[in-house]
DNA sequence: GTCTATAATCAGATAGAC
DNA sequence: GTCTATCTGATTATAGAC
């Protein structure tokens, strides 16, 4: 018991590890790669600079360890969610629901880190350097899933067209999951950056008409 | 005829001023602010390390001095599209493809300092810190204008629903705006990140249909 | 695992000569 | 306007004590 006391008691000071990810991915989403020091992520983190070297070595591994943690959970997710279905039959809504789940998941765990960790894969997905070397490892092989599942319901499309309506659909959730707090200006209130499940529920008939009307 | 010639041989190295601001544009663009240091940039641009701040002053005044160029310009032609058509019967087509103006600028230009420029703006747009500094500055009034354009051609949207779908817009613009080359990698050479012919001409009807779906 | 101390480099900014 | 030289401070990365 004394064990356990222990453990509560200093349950903000263990898993250093975690925090230096959890501080890492919040600053990083905030000021890109470059923006952010290893010194500003250990003070966020309560730890020492040294330590953030000592468990993931640079700073460019660093990086990488943030975005890889919750990617391939994320990856996994999507693709249950879309071949899971794929015996029913699927309308172009529920494919597109499927592909959208960024945004479901943050809206059902109203997690920070997860908030937190949208927007870094925001900032990895519009930056033509980031974008270049991050996002092939793991969310190539789930895009191509979904262009194919699109196919059987929209069968008189082609390639190209597919290609630029994915490509809208990706602009329009990467500016939902940036939460840059534009549309609360612009809105003067009436809509919240963060209010994913708003977000979500107009996307998918948004996008879905906007992929009849181009691929139909 | 001295001077002319002078100024023949000498083209390279005349207006250094604007070549500094060439050069940031580019550099800015595809890395963001914090990758990017007056020393990279004066090297591209081939002059003085100094001469950046001579001109500009601090690195952030050149950044707003970079951005600043072509944004009054960008939305005062903006606004004159959307205006001149006010009294002619506007479709919902037609306000889109005003308010798409940077596509069809850059497409129609093909000069490579607009497409480094909206490179920057899409990085602006989606960052969550230089969005709010940089965006409310020239952009704002447009947003309004066109919001109103769309009351007319769709008046049984209300304000939240007009803000999402303009959001969406706004994203898919953004991501075809920062070129980030992964439409070429995804579609295995079928779609170029730098077509903003196709890019335009797909998005009016993609979005005019979405527009319609949740607005109408 | 954790921290102190430090090496080596590079950044932004400017003073001053021409 | 342009360049040389330099100041000041910050940054990454690591070696070594505990």
């Amino acid at each position: 018991m004394t064990k356990t006391a222990a453990s509560e008691n200093n349950l903000k000071e263990i898993n250093k590890k975690d925090r230096i990810l959890d501080a890492a991915e919040e600053l990083f989403a905030q000021h890109g790669y470059d923006g952010v020091t290893i010194r500003q992520i250990a003070k966020a983190a309560e730890v020492d600079v040294a330590l953030a070297n000592y468990h993931f070595g640079k700073k460019l591994d660093l990086f990488h360890a943030v975005f890889d943690r919750r990617a391939q959970l994320l990856s996994d997710t999507r693709r249950q969610l879309l071949l899971s279905e794929q015996d029913a039959p699927q309308t172009l809504e529920q494919i597109i629901e499927a592909f959208l789940l960024p945004l479901k998941m943050a809206q059902q765990t109203g997690d920070a880190g997860w908030r937190n960790y949208l927007a870094l894969l925001a900032y990895v997905m519009t930056s033509p350097v980031w974008n270049k070397i991050m996002m092939d490892k793991v969310f190539d092989k789930r895009v191509h899933e979904f262009i194919e599942a699109l196919k059987n319901v929209l069968p008189n499309a082609n390639e190209e067209k597919l290609h630029w309506c994915y490509h809208y659909m990706s602009g329009a959730l990467a500016l939902t999951l940036a939460q840059t707090g534009r549309i609360d200006r612009l809105s003067m209130g009436k809509c919240e950056s963060t209010d994913f499940d708003t977000a979500y529920k107009l996307m998918v008939p948004f996008l879905a008409e906007g992929f009849r009307k181009v691929c139909g």
